[in-house]
RNA sequence: GGGGGGAUACCAGAGCGGUCAAAUGGGGCAGACUGUAAAUCUGUUGGCUAAGCCUUCGGAGGUUCGAAUCCUCCUCCCCCCA
C-alpha cells in the first residue's frame, strides 16, 4: 500500500492524497461505506460503484467470522470474490464489538471471549486470531485489535485499556509480519490510537502508534457519545502527532459536519453507519440539512427527493413517493434512502478534495457547515 | 316466522357497578440513531384556562351515592333454525 500526499491546505490542516492498493486507488479525503456483514445494507455492489462512487468499503471481522464463517469465505476465495466487490476493502478488527457487545463479552488474559449474539456460542478473539481471520477474509487494509473505550470513561480504566490496546497492537504486528496474505495481493495493517478523552493518554498513544511506522494510522474511541468539540480537540491533538506521510483514519465518524471538521483537522479516511442506518430509518442528509422523510409534511410533496443530488434516485423519485414507501414498510424505501445518503457522503468528501486542491476549502467548509446545520 | 349474539376512541378489540379518559394490537404523529446484536428503538395519540376540570363507550329514558358495565324502549348489524 502506498500513500501520496498531493495537496496540503494552508488555512487548515486539510490534505488531499492518494492511496494505492492492489484493488485500485483511493482519493482522499474519503468516506468508506460500512458493509459489516459482506453487504452495505440495502445497496447493490453495482450501485456502490456506478452511483454512490464508493472507492472502498468496510467489512467486520467479528460478524464475518460468525457468518458466513471462515470456511465459506476461504472456499469462496476471500471477501472480494465472495461478495462481488473488486475495489478495496478495509476490515475492522472486532474492537468496536468489544465496546458495543459489552454485555456478552469478557476480557481474558490474552484477548476477549464473545458470546455470539446469534446463537450464544463462545468464541475467543486474541490479537493473533484477529489477524489470522483478517488474513483469511482478505481485506486490503486490516485493523489492529483494540478496545474502543466507552464515554464517559474514568482515567484509570482508560489508561489501563490503552496499555492493553498497545500490548495487543504489538502482538498483532508480530503476527501480521510473520504471516502472508492468502490471495496473492498485499494487505496493510493500521494501528489504532486510544486514550479516551484524556490529552496525556492520547499523546502517549499517538506517539506509540506513530513509532511503529505502519502504512496508515487510525484514531479510535471517539464518536461514542462525547461532545463534538471534545472529539475535534482530541482529533486535532492526535493528528498533529501522527506522521504526515501516512493516511489518518478517524474511525466511526460521523455526521457530514463531523466529517468536514475532521478533514479540516487533517483526517483522510472516515467511516460511519449513519448514512445507511439513518437512511433505513427515514433520515436523509442533504446540502441544506437533514430531513425526516416520514414526516407528514412530505405527504403531498411531489418534488424530487434532492433536486441538487448526484444520485439517480434523487431526481427519479419524489419525496411523496419515498415517504409512501417508508409508511408502507416497503424495502425499496430503505434502498433509495441508503443510496441517496451514501452518494451524498461521497459527493461531500469528493467536493472537499476538489476545494482543497483549489485552495478554497476553508471558505467552502464554513459555508457548507452553516447550510447543513439545520433540520429542513 | 322462530331462536340467539352484538354495537366501546381512527381501525380491530378487552373491560361487564366505583381503582375507567377506558387494557392490548394496528394505524396516525413525532423523536433517537456516529469503527451496525438496528428494514431498529422510544415517546405520544378526546378536549381544556392542564397536580384540576369538561365531554366520551349506538340513541332516548330509568335504577343507583356512583353506570361503558344493571333495567326499558328505539335504531342498526351478525349467526342459527324454518
Amino acid at each position: 500500500m502506498k500513500f501520496t500526499l498531493e495537496h496540503q491546505d494552508v488555512e487548515t490542516r486539510a490534505r488531499a492524497g492518494r492511496i494505492e492498493t492492489a484493488h485500485g486507488n483511493i482519493e482522499t479525503p474519503i468516506f468508506m461505506p460500512v458493509g459489516t456483514a459482506a453487504t452495505v445494507k440495502a445497496v447493490h455492489q453495482r450501485d456502490l460503484v456506478t452511483d454512490v462512487n464508493a472507492q472502498i468499503i468496510l467489512g467486520n471481522t467479528y460478524h464475518l467470522y460468525l457468518r458466513p464463517g471462515l470456511d465459506v469465505l476461504q472456499t469462496g476465495g476471500g471477501l472480494h470474490k465472495f461478495m462481488g466487490w473488486e475495489k478495496p476493502i478495509l476490515t475492522d478488527s472486532g474492537g468496536y464489538q468489544v465496546h458495543s457487545l459489552k454485555t456478552i463479552r469478557k476480557f481474558l488474559n490474552d484477548g476477549v471471549v464473545f458470546q455470539s449474539h446469534i446463537d450464544g456460542s463462545k468464541h475467543t478473539f486474541t490479537p493473533e486470531a484477529v489477524i489470522d481471520i483478517q488474513r483469511l477474509i482478505g481485506g486490503d487494509i486490516v485493523m489492529a485489535f483494540d478496545e474502543c473505550t466507552p464515554y464517559p470513561c474514568d482515567y484509570d480504566y482508560a489508561a489501563q485499556s490503552m496499555k492493553m490496546t498497545h500490548n495487543w497492537l504489538k502482538r498483532c504486528i508480530t503476527r501480521f509480519d510473520e504471516t502472508q496474505p492468502m490471495y496473492g495481493f498485499e494487505q496493510a495493517l493500521f494501528p489504532i490510537v486510544q486514550g479516551s478523552t484524556f490529552g496525556d493518554l492520547r499523546k502517549i498513544s499517538a506517539e506509540t502508534i506513530a513509532e511503529w511506522g505502519r502504512d496508515g494510522n487510525a484514531i479510535g474511541g471517539l464518536s461514542v457519545g462525547e461532545p463534538a468539540e471534545m472529539m475535534y480537540e482530541i482529533t486535532q491533538q492526535v493528528c498533529d502527532i501522527l506522521p504526515k506521510d501516512k493516511p489518518r483514519y478517524l474511525m466511526g465518524v460521523g455526521t457530514p459536519i463531523n466529517i468536514l471538521e475532521g478533514i479540516a483537522l487533517g483526517v483522510d479516511m472516515f467511516d460511519c453507519v449513519m448514512p445507511t442506518r439513518n437512511g433505513r430509518n427515514g433520515w436523509l442528509f442533504t446540502k441544506n440539512g437533514r430531513i425526516n422523510i416520514r414526516n407528514e409534511k412530505w405527504k403531498n410533496d411531489f418534488s424530487a427527493i434532492d433536486e441538487n443530488g448526484v444520485s439517480f434516485v434523487d431526481t427519479m423519485y419524489s419525496k411523496a413517493y419515498l415517504r409512501h414507501l417508508f409508511a408502507a414498510g416497503e424495502m425499496l424505501g430503505a434502498m433509495i434512502a441508503s443510496t441517496h445518503n451514501l452518494a451524498f457522503y461521497l459527493w461531500l468528501v469528493g467536493e472537499a478534495r476538489l476545494r482543497i486542491v483549489a485552495g478554497e476549502f476553508a471558505q467552502w467548509k464554513k459555508m457548507m457547515v452553516a447550510a447543513m446545520d439545520n433540520k429542513i
